[in-house]
DNA sequence: CGTAGACTTGACCTGCGTCAACGTGTGTGG
DNA sequence: CCACACACGTTGACGCAGGTCAAGTCTACG
C-alpha cells in the first residue's frame, strides 16, 4: 500500500468542507487516512455491481460512471463522477455496490480502506455527518437523473446534463462555460438513455442554436441563460443547504 | 404538539433494527423521539420541492410518492413510500427537499424533528450510522429505478415495480404475491415514465400472460418466477447487507 | 499512409404518446 | 332504492420521437 500523496486527500477535504464546517483536528483526521493509489486505463470497470468492496475510490484525475446494467448488457450510466467525488462513499455503511464503477477516460483514484472510515466516522461525528451529507448530495442528483431520463425530451436531458457538469466543474460556485468532458456520443447516450445516433442528431441541434458545442471532449456553453431555460435547469439540487453558515454543521449544534 | 402512539416510532426501530444492530439504549432514545401525528387526505402534497422543512415524515399508514416535477407541472414519481419509511430521511443533514411528497391515498404521518435527531445522532453514533444506510438503501432503489425509466421497455417496467413492491411489503424478508397498492394506473404511469393509456395496455399484457392481476389496488402475483424473469428483477439491491450479523453495525466494529 | 474508433447523415421502423369514445364501478342525494 | 355523476379503466386510430441499420467521413495515432 502506497503512501498517499497529501494533496489528494486534500481534495476530498476541500470537497467536504465546502459542504460541512470541520475544523482542524477533523480535517487532520482525514488527510491521516491510509490510501492506495491507482492508475486506471480508460474504458475499464473497477466497481463491479454486485460485489462487496471494502473501500471507497476517490476521483484524483479522470472521469469516472456509474452504471448499472440490464441482462442483455446494456448499460444506464446513473451518475458522472469528477476529481474531488467520493464515488461509492455508499459503500461504507453498505459494502454491496450500488452499480458499478467504469473509468471513461484515462483515471486515477485513491483507494480508502472503510474501516479506516469508520473508525474515523465513530470518533467525530461531525465527519459522519459530512459523509452522510455529501451522500446526499449525490441522492439529490440522482433523482434528478430520474426525472430527466423519464420526463424530457432528448434535447433537454442533453442540455440538463451539461449544465449540471458546468456547475460541478465549476465547484458548485462558478459557472464553467467551456470544460473538459471526455465522454464519446455513445457514452453520453448511456447517461441520457438515448442511442449515440440520436444524441449525435441532438447535439446538433444544440449546435444550431447556439447554445453548445462540443467537440474532442470539450465542451463550450455559448448561451447559458438559454441553455438553461432549455434544459429546465434548476442548480437548487446541488448545493448543500440554503444557509450554510448556519447548518452545516448540525449534529449537536443546536 | 400531540403525543405519539408508542407502536407509531414502534414501526421506526424495526425498520432499523432489520437493518442495523441498535442496542436497547439506542432503541429506547429512538423511542423518545417528540413526534407530531398528522392524517392526510389522498391527493394532497404535503411536502413541496426545494422548501426547507425541520422535520421528517415517517410513514404510519398509507401510500407516498416522491417526487420531481417539470416547468410544465408534469410529475415523475421518483419513490414510493410504505409505511415504515422514514420518506425525507436525508433532510436531518440536508433540509432543502430531494423533491416533493405526495399523498397518493389517505396517509398517516408522524413529523420528527431534525433537532431532536440530530441531537440523538450526535449522541449515538451507531444510531447516525443507522439513519445513515437507511439513506443509502433508498439510493439504491434510486439507482435502479433511473435504470428501470431510462432503459426498460414499459412491461419490464411494470413488472419490475411490481417485483420491488412485493419484497418491500414484505418487510424484505418474504415475497408478497398479493398486496394492497393502491395507485391508479395514472399514477403508476408518473412513477414509471409512461402514460397512463399505455400503462392499461401493459397491464393487460402482463394480465394475459398469467403474471400479475391488479384491480382495485389489489397486485395479485399468480406466478412470482416469472415475474422476476420478465421485470429482471435482482433484489440484491433492496438487501442492506449480506453478512448482517457481521457488519450491521460498523462504526467502531473492527 | 493506413487503420480504427469516433462522428455524421439518410432511410426506414416501432413503441409509446395523443386523442377520443365508451365501459364500469362506487358513492351520493333525492 | 334508484339515478346520476364522476373518476377510473379500456380500447381503437393515428402520429411522432427516437431506435435501427447502413453507408460514409473525419481525426488521432502508430
Amino acid at each position: 500500500m502506497s503512501r498517499s500523496n497529501d494533496s489528494d486527500l486534500q481534495l476530498f477535504v476541500d470537497r467536504l468542507t465546502a459542504r460541512s464546517v470541520l475544523d482542524a483536528e477533523e480535517r487532520q483526521a482525514i488527510l491521516a487516512l491510509r490510501t492506495h493509489r491507482l492508475d486506471l486505463k480508460a474504458r475499464h470497470d473497477f466497481v463491479h455491481e454486485n460485489e462487496e468492496s471494502s473501500y471507497c475510490c476517490l476521483i484524483v484525475a479522470g472521469l469516472v460512471g456509474r452504471f448499472g446494467q440490464l441482462n442483455s448488457g446494456v448499460r444506464q450510466i446513473t451518475a458522472f463522477h469528477i476529481p474531488g467525488d467520493m464515488a461509492d462513499l455508499h459503500s461504507v455503511v453498505r459494502p454491496i455496490g450500488i452499480g458499478g464503477l467504469h473509468a471513461l477516460t484515462d483515471a486515477t483514484i485513491l483507494r480508502v480502506p472503510h474501516d479506516a472510515i469508520r473508525a474515523m466516522a465513530a470518533r467525530y461525528p461531525a465527519i459522519a455527518e459530512a459523509l452522510w451529507r455529501d451522500c446526499m448530495l449525490d441522492a439529490a442528483i440522482l433523482m434528478q437523473w430520474v426525472v430527466n431520463v423519464g420526463r424530457r425530451d432528448a434535447r433537454t436531458r442533453l442540455a440538463h446534463i451539461f449544465c449540471e457538469m458546468a456547475i460541478r466543474y465549476g465547484e458548485n460556485r462558478d459557472v464553467l462555460t467551456e470544460y473538459a468532458f471526455p465522454v464519446t456520443q455513445e457514452q453520453l447516450g448511456e447517461a441520457a438513455a438515448l442511442t449515440g445516433v440520436h444524441v449525435n442528431r441532438s447535439l446538433k441541434m444544440l449546435r444550431e442554436s447556439g447554445l453548445v458545442t462540443t467537440s474532442r471532449g470539450i465542451v463550450q456553453i455559448h448561451d447559458w441563460q438559454r441553455l438553461v431555460k432549455v434544459g429546465e435547469f434548476d442548480p437548487a439540487y446541488l448545493i448543500a443547504d440554503t444557509h450554510p453558515e448556519r447548518q452545516r454543521r448540525r449534529f449537536g449544534a443546536d
